[in-house]
DNA sequence: TATGGGACCTGCGAGC
DNA sequence: TGCTCGCAGGTCCCAT
């Protein structure tokens, strides 16, 4: 599943292949890709045809490519979220369709197609304004920091708190408010206003690493637990970037088609009844959230005040 | 306003 | 062999 990690790598993938290029044509194949564009497909390639991809820029899970005319001035910015099964493929103009292509960008050199293939629908592209944000710094982890896109936001981005890899990530800020939150850790790793890019399977490996039970009250944490936390998603996230981002099926590939294979390091996430790496007890699988949460009993017991 | 639960969506595997 | 059902989970929307 795309999380920070696999996202990342799939910019970097865009970044190298698609940045500088004149998009020539877009086709949504699926009305479901663009449904966040509330105008409609057809506004989409209309803000996409014959303009430049300036940069690919990511914040959380959202990636999204500024767009710039031939004489270099600022345009929208397309918007892309892989939801749960979404790919970004770099692939021959002539290469036959994936069975789950919903969208094609074509270029201008008439080399290789942007694809979007996404399985189960739940990602989607949209094209958007880049607007002023006031959240004490502007833009994403994009190719060109300095450039002037760089100090705004796409609207739809606009309210996703930075990610723990951004280096003006706040560390202090992040520990306050999540002891003014009144729920659990890990439904706080979760929500993506207060850290981005956090999804089932980090959340589980970074909360194991920082010896924490996904059903702590957020009050009650310290700020050494919440320092800790920090650095089991910076640790984890770092070792699967290295890795090529998490696979457990085709869903996630990079542009290539490529699997990561950080699956092979996880210490909890999917390990259900396999010995915890750090403690030896058996990692348990509790429904929550409507999803799995795994954890180890040992290094994780659940605290006196639970907050499920 | 903050929080939590359900819906959306499709393919796969288990069980019958 | 074929059918049904549960599961996977990121985000949005709605109820409380």
């Amino acid at each position: 599943m795309p999380e920070l990690p696999e996202v990342e790598v799939v910019r970097r993938g865009v970044a190298r292949w698609v940045v500088g290029r004149t998009v020539r044509s877009a086709r949504f194949l699926h009305p479901r890709v663009t449904r966040r564009h509330v105008a409609g497909p057809e506004d989409a390639i209309a803000r996409t045809e014959g303009l430049v991809v300036a940069d690919a820029v990511r914040r959380g899970k959202y990636l999204w490519l500024p767009l710039a005319t031939a004489d270099g001035d600022a345009a929208d910015a397309m918007v892309v979220h892989l939801g749960m099964s979404g790919q970004l493929l770099v692939e021959a103009a002539k290469a036959p369709a994936e069975k789950h292509l919903r969208a094609v960008w074509e270029f201008d050199d008439g080399r290789e197609d942007l694809r979007f293939v996404d399985q189960r629908t739940f990602g989607g592209v949209a094209v958007v304004p880049l607007v002023g944000v006031g959240d004490g710094g502007l833009g994403g982890l994009g190719e060109f920091p300095d450039a002037p896109w760089s100090r705004f936001l796409p609207a739809p981005v606009a309210h996703i708190a930075r990610d723990p890899l951004d280096p003006a990530f706040d560390d202090a800020l992040f520990a306050r408010r999540l002891r003014e939150k009144t729920t659990g850790l890990k439904r706080a790793l979760l929500d993506q206003t207060l850290v981005s890019g956090v999804g089932n399977i980090y959340a589980d490996e970074a909360l194991w690493r920082a010896k924490l039970h996904y059903a702590r009250p957020t009050r009650s944490a310290t700020r050494a637990q919440a320092d800790a936390l920090l650095a089991g998603l910076r640790e984890v996230m770092t070792a699967a970037l290295a890795a090529g981002g998490t696979s457990f099926d085709s869903l996630y590939v990079n542009v290539n088609g490529a699997s990561g294979y950080f699956d092979r390091s996880l210490a909890v996430y999917g390990q259900v009844g396999r010995a915890c790496p750090r403690c030896g007890s058996l990692v348990r699988r509790d429904a929550f959230m409507n999803r799995s949460s795994f954890s180890c009993p040992g290094c994780q017991p659940v605290p006196r005040t639970a907050h499920w």
